[in-house]
DNA sequence: AGTCCACAGGAAGGGCAGGCGA
DNA sequence: TCGCCTGCCCTTCCTGTGGACT
């Protein structure tokens, strides 16, 4: 009898001719004709458009280097999405295009939020003209001075200029201060044959407060400054790189305004706008269409925002895991909390699931990390004679937050504890 | 004006990991 | 193997803070 159903079943299922199942995706080209990786951040173009004038700038300092003195270094300030690493990655190709065998340019790029630290810094500098990985310096163990001294000698024997460019400095400056461009700053006093300049990429306007007054007269001998974009801005970058990528007639008229008004709204961040029409053309594309319309902007924007917070999660700490998930619980109390409310809450949750937990002063700290992020928004307030105190409140979706963290390996045993730990936060 | 509260946040240092050279 | 290096995470100790209360 089951026999005969199987043979039935077999009988009536229409197997299709596809033979696998990438074809359809494989074979679709309604909407991309070229490289999607032109709408990536990584992605540097032949034109940067409404850059024009901080080109110029950058071009004329650079171009002492191409008649062979030491050019100013260079402070650029910016936000996110800007154009700075884009302006200073394309003045670079520009330089290595003039550049002869008596007037050329070495540039190195440092992104400082990859490469953290002073050691790292300067280790990753010095081992760019090294081939023998014998005589490369470690990730660790070395002095910095010692790393520092590799770097002097390698940049001396190259007998050219040297052009650092140190990304996100600003963020290397609040982690480990002003050592390193101390010392990087006053470089050319040890070189005989060689000359390095430095470039440096700051998000903060604020940071040279922090640097010394050497340093930062040192550093920065020239200061160029970029505005956000503006929608107008956005939407041309938007549709010069669209014509490049896309299909004729694959966009709506009205999603390139749209992505561009939505990143002119985040301080006129050009990448935003990039990612949005790229993951909006991609989720057309996998809904087999031929057209990419406002409504699938608005699900990139919502699923980018998502994905952020999702990776930002899954990466957190254990113990940064354990304080957002006694945020959440005493959320469900309060929308508004206090260090205390939520140090309270952190301790009960960590006896519920047998953790050992951290003290206030490390908590404050992980909490001033987590407003970084993004994942909270906190600020201080003073209650009188009720103290002073900082009152935080969640700034990520909270269902959405609580299944990541309880999925997590590390706080599965909350499951377990969470009916003992509730009925003791009571 | 002085007191009080509930922290914020700086400074110093301990402990550990990972790596190197002698 | 030992001493030294850096980086990281954490604790302890301390002073500072802002506004309500006395």
């Amino acid at each position: 009898m089951s026999e005969q159903k199987v043979v039935h079943e077999t009988e009536t299922l229409r197997i299709p001719l596809q033979t696998n199942v990438f074809d359809k995706y494989i074979a679709s080209d309604a909407i991309f004709k070229s490289d999607r990786e032109m709408l990536r951040p990584s992605y540097i173009p032949k034109v940067l458009p409404h850059r024009e004038k901080e080109i110029d700038q950058l071009a004329a300092i650079v171009s002492t280097g191409l008649r062979g003195d030491r050019p100013s270094n260079v402070l650029i300030f910016g936000k996110t999405g800007t154009g700075k690493t884009a302006t200073v990655k394309f003045i670079a190709n520009e330089a290595s295009r003039v550049s002869t065998a008596s007037t050329s340019i070495d540039f190195i790029y440092v992104n400082c939020c990859e490469v953290d630290t002073n050691y790292s810094v300067l280790q990753h500098m010095a081992n760019k003209f090294i081939t023998n990985p014998e005589e490369r310096a470690p990730y660790n163990g070395w002095s910095i001075e010692r790393v520092l001294s590799l770097f002097k000698d390698m940049v001396d024997k190259q007998k050219r200029l040297l052009i650092v460019v140190l990304d996100e400095l600003d963020r290397l400056v609040y982690k480990t201060g002003d050592d390193l461009l101390y010392s990087l700053s006053r470089v050319n006093d040890d070189l005989s044959n060689s000359k390095v300049s430095i470039v440096g990429i700051a998000n903060d306007l604020k940071f040279t407060d922090f640097l010394d007054a050497r340093v930062k007269s040192r550093l920065g001998e020239e200061r160029i400054v970029f505005s956000p974009y503006d929608a107008m801005e956005l939407t041309d970058i938007l549709r010069l790189r669209a014509d490049l990528v896309f299909v004729p007639g694959a966009l709506n008229d009205d999603v390139i305004p749209l992505c561009a008004a939505i990143a002119a709204q985040e301080h006129g961040d050009a990448r935003r706008a990039l990612e949005l029409l790229r993951v909006a053309a991609e989720s057309a594309e996998r809904d087999g269409r031929r057209s990419v319309e406002t409504g699938d902007v608005m699900r990139a924007k919502n699923k980018i925002e998502l994905d952020t917070v999702t990776e930002t999660v899954k990466t957190l700490p254990s113990q940064s895991k354990m304080l957002l998930l006694s945020m959440i619980i005493y959320s469900e109390k309060r929308r508004i909390m206090t260090t205390g409310d939520i140090y309270a809450t952190y301790h009960n949750l960590c006896n519920s699931i047998g953790a050992q937990p951290l003290t206030q002063r490390r908590i404050g700290d992980l909490i001033s990390e987590l407003d970084m992020l993004g994942i909270v928004r906190a600020r201080v307030r003073s209650f009188g004679r009720g103290g002073r105190t900082k009152e935080i409140e969640l700034a990520v979706p909270l269902n959405e937050t609580r299944e990541l963290l309880v999925d997590d390996e590390l706080l599965s045993s909350y499951k377990n504890a969470r009916a003992r730990f509730q009925t003791t936060l009571i």
